[in-house]
DNA sequence: CAGGATCCTATACGATACTG
DNA sequence: CAGTATCGTATAGGATCCTG
């Protein structure tokens, strides 16, 4: 005998799996902004994500790099140069993205008004 | 003379420390999760959260909702009742996150698919 | 240039017991 | 009931140096 209250709870908890799947792949300091970085470029170097986000060291850009790749959502391609580049892109699976991290942008923008009081 | 190059990247620095700002509020394994359960009650008890969240012990859900009400993500109300019963419920501020939880709730079904759900 | 290896610290998180 | 206190482990992340 099924309760409506049951049902409710339970279709809640497939949403908060489905929020802690995305937090899973998208949490800590780097992934976002690696993402952002990829996107807004569209393509990018090793390098040049370096230089674009603020006090990431190669190695943890090497690591998030790979988990991402393992996620697909990005796609690493080697080129053939002298020394060797290698391009970093978003798969379309990575694009889909894009909502989220502009949401985020907005949301960031909006919070830091709302507890500093002022935006920068 | 400013080119748009440096507009370009400037603009894009700022995004990012923008995304960057909203993810140190979210970031971690349980924010999210108990944002979504008051939410999802409108309001709800500390014992209930408790109880909704598979896994979180007291200790962190007592130290995450004390970040979230610092964020003024949420409002703590104490009731008199015997013994006391205290209450959460999300601040205006903390209710402009539901369409970002949407956002990640869709995104993860999705990556979910696109993870396990694919062909070896 | 793109990273791997190594070592280290800080913090996130967990288990359990206790209190007003 | 709603937390605190204490302790312990695991993981995130940082600094530096090394290599094809």
């Amino acid at each position: 005998m099924e309760c409506k209250k049951t049902n409710f709870g339970q279709e809640h908890k497939k949403e908060m799996r489905a929020v802690q799947d995305s937090m899973d792949v998208l949490s800590g300091k780097w992934k976002i902004p690696i993402i952002s970085s990829i996107c807004y470029y569209n393509k990018r170097r090793f390098s040049d994500i370096l230089n674009d986000i603020d006090g990431i060291s190669n190695r943890m850009l090497s690591k998030e790099l790979k988990e991402l790749e393992i996620n697909q959502l990005i796609k690493r391609t080697v080129l053939e140069t002298q020394p060797i580049t290698v391009e970093y892109q978003l798969t379309d699976h990575g694009l889909t993205l894009r909502t989220i991290i502009n949401n985020l942008t907005e949301w960031g923008i909006d919070h830091r008004k709302v507890i500093v009081g002022k935006p920068l």
